[in-house]
RNA sequence: GGUGGAGUGGCCGAGAGGCGAGGCAACGGCCUGCAAAGCCGUGUACACGGGUUCAAAUCCCGUCUCCACCUCCA
């Protein structure tokens, strides 16, 4: 398998640290809001990662962090006067459901940054010790990461300091330079009380960057094989996530993997502008989460998506395409078992993750498998059909997946629509018999007016539901 | 100012020196009572201008346009 590996720019072979095991770190959300689409992106994204890597034979140890603490959390608590972890706790709570609801499958483990203050406290003493932080001159409780004495800063980003737009103001709360970041910020008088830890540079919070550092060596020790995040994580916080924990003496992170973004062309999500597109908008579109899925997934991780409702919608259409074949060839064969993939397939996925060229692959076989069902060549459909719920369930796109279950209502109801429309059906068909079209026509149009599609074929009518847009 | 990307057929979207990825839409055909679904077929696509080459969307030079990051950000 080859990775795109920002640190050298470069698509170079994935060898992992130990045979047979990888390690992947994941910034995972601030949990400031309710996480819109892009942020769902980046967990589908590293879904596929992490599903390739299993087919692939990997055990893999996958951790996704969460941010409960942060300048924003703490301005929202005293904006709405609720502690701020309740609301951290509140909007984890949705990213939880939004992944589940994606098909995004829960990590190895979900660290809280305000659940490691001592790793944190650890590795910063670490760097003190070792003359790459220290305290502020101005005595109030900041320490600071000395990013002069870390020789590569820049490297991971391409970054020079000296190049670099001054980020604003003169050195502040007792800086050494304007470049420094803090490790450990101490409490101030107009921050919420509550967001406090004890610490042996006194009471306060830690500085974005350093739990990171501090959990993933918890996790998945001084060296992992992938850390992975967004484009815009690249600068500063993972170009300072390597200062700490190279300056600190661990080798840290072997491949650096980025996925681009997603955006909204003119419309920049932004709050204040209310545009921010959230699963439930998506929803409220009438596209399924699964329909979404596919949309995101299909364009390389490091392209970006100019996302628009058009596109979302021709997406969830050429799902409805591959799904359509799953349930024809299932109710022919039964659902088989998933075998390998294809090779082609597993070409394109070894080579970073090309989803498109893989996706490709799975359309022409299912164009394979819809001419076997044509032709009642049940070997050829138990192929396709076992060839590509593999594929899809490596994507996380198989339809017949017990995750995209959820959600769905009036289970109990079915056998009762299955024997009303089998009423009438079955009036239709006398209408047929009987050459009375406008009859039979008029059957099949109050059903697709209740919502139920009706098909000929060769073994009889048959009927799904839903699938109007 | 610095860094990194991008401009592909009506649309989405891979590819990256020579055989037209794939999907959506459209048109024609097959099938069908009609549909639907499916299958078959139809496109002189690679921002612009030069150059290298037997051959360039792919390499080189130049130009234009757009985006991201450099401040919190998936």
């Amino acid at each position: 398998m080859r990775l795109h590996d920002t640190a050298t720019r470069s698509v170079r072979d994935f060898v992992p640290k130990t045979p047979g095991h990888v390690g992947v770190y994941l910034c995972g959300l601030t949990v400031q809001s309710v996480p819109h689409i892009g942020h769902l992106r980046s967990g589908v994204n590293y879904d596929i990662l992490r599903r390739w890597l299993a087919q692939s034979g990997y055990e893999v140890t996958f951790i996704r962090n969460v941010t409960d603490v942060d300048d924003k959390i703490l301005v929202k608590s005293l904006e709405t006067g609720r502690p701020f972890w309740s609301i951290a706790y509140a909007n984890k709570l949705v990213l939880d459901a939004d992944y589940r609801a994606l098909n995004v499958l829960p990590p190895t483990y979900e660290p809280l940054a305000t659940g490691h203050m001592p790793e944190m406290h650890e590795l910063i003493a670490e760097l003190m010790s070792r003359g790459h932080a220290y305290e502020s001159s101005e005595g109030n409780g900041d320490v600071y990461f000395d990013v002069p004495t870390y020789a590569d800063y820049g490297a991971l980003s391409g970054q020079k300091p000296e190049d670099m737009l001054s980020a604003g103001e003169a050195p502040e709360r007792g800086k050494r330079h304007p470049e420094d970041f803090a490790l450990w910020k101490g409490v101030k008088a107009d921050e919420p009380a509550e967001a406090s830890w004890p610490s042996p540079w006194g009471a306060g919070r830690p500085g974005w960057h350093i739990e990171c550092s501090a959990m993933a060596r918890r996790y998945l020790g001084d060296e992992f094989d992938i850390h992975g995040g967004g484009l815009d994580l690249t600068f500063p916080h993972h170009e300072n996530e390597i200062a700490q924990s190279r300056s600190a003496g661990l080798p840290f992170a072997r491949y650096w993997v980025h996925n681009a973004l997603l955006n909204l062309g003119e419309a920049k999500m932004s709050k204040s502008l209310g545009n921010v597109i959230d699963l439930q908008a998506v929803r409220d579109m009438g596209i399924r989460p699964v329909e979404l899925r596919y949309y995101m997934g299909v364009p390389h991780y490091r392209s970006r998506i100019d996302y628009s409702d058009d596109a979302l919608r021709e997406a969830a259409t050429a799902y409805r395409r591959i799904e359509g074949f799953v349930q024809r060839a299932v109710e022919v064969v039964g659902t088989g078992r998933p075998k390998d993939v294809p090779p082609a397939f597993a070409a394109a996925m070894n080579d970073d993750l090309n989803t498109s060229a893989a996706l490709a692959v799975v359309h022409d076989t299912i164009r394979e498998g819809n001419t076997a069902l044509a032709a009642g060549d049940e070997t050829g459909v138990r192929a396709a059909l076992t060839e590509v719920r593999a594929m899809l369930g490596v994507l996380g796109l198989d339809p017949l997946d017990p995750a995209w279950a959820g959600g769905e209502t009036g289970g109990d109801l079915k056998p009762v629509v299955d024997s009303l429309v089998a009423l009438a059906l079955e009036q239709r068909a006398q209408a047929r018999t009987r050459k009375d079209w406008a009859a039979a026509d008029s059957v099949r149009d109050q059903l697709k007016n209740a919502g139920i599609q009706v098909e000929d074929t060769p073994a009889g009518p048959r009927w799904t539901v839903g699938e109007q847009h």
